[in-house]
Parts: C-alpha cells; sequence; structure tokens
DNA sequence: AACACGGGGTG
DNA sequence: CACCCAGTGTT
C-alpha cells in the first residue's frame, strides 16, 4: 500500500496541516463540505478563530457568521461547543487521546480517528465511506465494528513493524491518507480497477468475481449502489423543505448588523407566517438565535 | 434503524 | 430542476 502509495497517491494541501486546532477545524469542515471550499474556509475561519481559547470567548453568532457558506450550522455551534471543553478540560490544548477526543461535541469515530492519528501518530484509522469500502471489500461482507477494528489494527501493526520486513514504520496518518487514494483511484465505488489494485490478492471482493467470470482480467463493475427511491412520495421540492427555511432565515440573520434585531414577518417561498415563526422557535432552543418580547430576532450573542 | 441537518455543484 | 454528496446527534 504504502509503495503504491508513493507512486500513485494524490499530494492534497489539506494533508500538510499539522497545527492540531487547524486540523481539527478542518476535519469537521470536511465533513460535509467538498474539500476545496472547505480548506478555503478552514483559513479563513482560523484567522478569525487561531485558537480554541478564541472561539470558546466568541458568541455563537460570531461562529455561526464565520460559517456562512457551509451548511450543516450545527457544527459551528458544536465546534464552539468543543472548544469550550478544550479550554476548560483540557488547558486550551486539542487533546491528544481518542477517549477525550471522542467527548467533544460535533467530533464522532471518524474525526476522533482522524485528529489523533493525523496530529498525535495514534495507531488508530479514521474510517469514512471511502476507507469503509476498500476494507469492507478486502473483507468481503463486515459489519462497520470489524471494519473499525481491522482499520485500527493494519494502523497499529505498520506503525509498530513498519510495512515489511526492514522496512521503516510509516505514520498513521500516511496509512489514511493512502487508502482514501486508492479509494477514490482504484477501489473506486461503481468500477473499480482491481488488476491495479495492490491490495488483490488479499481482497475478498477480487477473489469472488475473479471466480465468477475466470480471472482477474475481466473484473465486473459492481452493481451495487441502488438508487432505489420511492416514486410514490418524491422527495420535496428544495424550496419548500424546512431545511431550506431554516437556511434562509439563518441567511437573512447572518446578513443583519451584529446585535441588531430583526422583524421578521411574512411568508418564505411556500412557508407561511406561522411555519417561519416555528422555524425560529426551533433554531432559538437549538441556540442559533434569541427572540425579543416583541418576536424580533437576532442571531444568539449569549 | 431511521431521520434531520445545508450548502454548492452537476447534468 | 432533480439529483448528488456523507459524519454526527437525536429519537
Amino acid at each position: 500500500m504504502l509503495a503504491w502509495s508513493a507512486a500513485h497517491g494524490r499530494t492534497l494541501p489539506e494533508r500538510e496541516a499539522r497545527e492540531p486546532w487547524r486540523v481539527l477545524v478542518i476535519e469537521v469542515m470536511s465533513q460535509q463540505t467538498q474539500i476545496a471550499r472547505s480548506l478555503q474556509a478552514a483559513v479563513t475561519f482560523c484567522a478569525r478563530f487561531p485558537t480554541p481559547q478564541s472561539l470558546a470567548e466568541a458568541s455563537p453568532a460570531e461562529a455561526v457568521r464565520a460559517w456562512a457558506g457551509l451548511g450543516y450550522n450545527r457544527r459551528a455551534l458544536a465546534l464552539r461547543a468543543a472548544a469550550q471543553a478544550i479550554v476548560e478540560r483540557h488547558a486550551g490544548r486539542v487533546p491528544a487521546d481518542l477517549a477525550a477526543l471522542l467527548t467533544l461535541p460535533g467530533i464522532g469515530p471518524y474525526t476522533a480517528r482522524a485528529i489523533a492519528a493525523r496530529v498525535h501518530g495514534l495507531p488508530v484509522m479514521p474510517v469514512d465511506v471511502n476507507v469503509r469500502r476498500v476494507l469492507g471489500r478486502l473483507l468481503g461482507d463486515a459489519d462497520t465494528a470489524a471494519v473499525q477494528a481491522l482499520g485500527d489494527a493494519i494502523a497499529g501493526s505498520v506503525a509498530r513493524d513498519g510495512p515489511g520486513q526492514a522496512e521503516p514504520t510509516a505514520h498513521p496518518g500516511e496509512i489514511a491518507d493512502a487508502l482514501m487514494d486508492l479509494a477514490a483511484l482504484v477501489c473506486r465505488p461503481r468500477h473499480p480497477d482491481c488488476p491495479a489494485c495492490p491490495l488483490e490478492p488479499h481482497c475478498a471482493r477480487a477473489r469472488s468475481v475473479g471466480q465468477l467470470v475466470g480471472g482477474a482480467a475481466a473484473v465486473a463493475p459492481d452493481r451495487r449502489p441502488r438508487p432505489e427511491r420511492p416514486r410514490s412520495t418524491p422527495a420535496t421540492p428544495f424550496p419548500r423543505s424546512r431545511r431550506w427555511l431554516r437556511g434562509q432565515l439563518l441567511r437573512e440573520l447572518r446578513l443583519a448588523p451584529p446585535g441588531a434585531w430583526l422583524a421578521i414577518e411574512g411568508s418564505r417561498g411556500m412557508h407561511g407566517h406561522t411555519a417561519v415563526r416555528e422555524a425560529l422557535s426551533a433554531l432559538a432552543a437549538e441556540g442559533f438565535v434569541e427572540l425579543d418580547e416583541a418576536g424580533r430576532a437576532r442571531l444568539a450573542e449569549g
């Protein structure tokens, strides 16, 4: 894998980040956003909030404004809460062990391991859908726990012993990057290029397909991703979804001068006055906005 | 296990 | 306009 990675792997700018807080911010952003955009956003965000403490001291409004254009705005609040936890429980420094990382708001199994491996060199594997696909195929049929266990075992093994006899050990982050590159370039969702894969001799899927067609030269594409979508109840058109309404309201509130109360009246898209009030109440309950006695709204300053 | 959560990009 | 993307938290 490492030899393949050296020859065919990608060089992505986000992999050069080493500073723990920056890595954390990039990883949280890239949970939901194309890497090019999240990288650009991380530059702006980290200039505004260069340390956990600086974000911990900021208002929800400031965090949400800095999150503009990224979507999944709850992550801005979670990241702020994580920064506060880092300040309170870890003296303002990103914790170095997996269990501590997993307690942070918005940090789940993937992100905790991404930080632990990339920043601290811990022998764990961040398993996203791409790594999940590679290791899942390798094992044949495996549940999430088995895939995670294999991933962590691989990271541990290579970090401890090196990829082979008399070879230097590798950083766990390199193994993760190598698997992600393999997932993107070779072990693709629909048309995996098994003959080009360094893991092919060990792979359960390649073996079963090879048996099926009688050779490794002809590898059939996966028929997998069933697009099966209920035709009878089509997904709600975007402009009328609740997601859209929430995004629209947050967009308006972000645009208002900081601290100013905004009277939000009338309807938005397909949503009547009542739906708008309900959405504002929900946003208030979740900590995005505050409402005054007159029902006016602003991003939460507290 | 199912659902909610948001943007931008593509065809 | 329909559809795609994909980790975390809640129910």
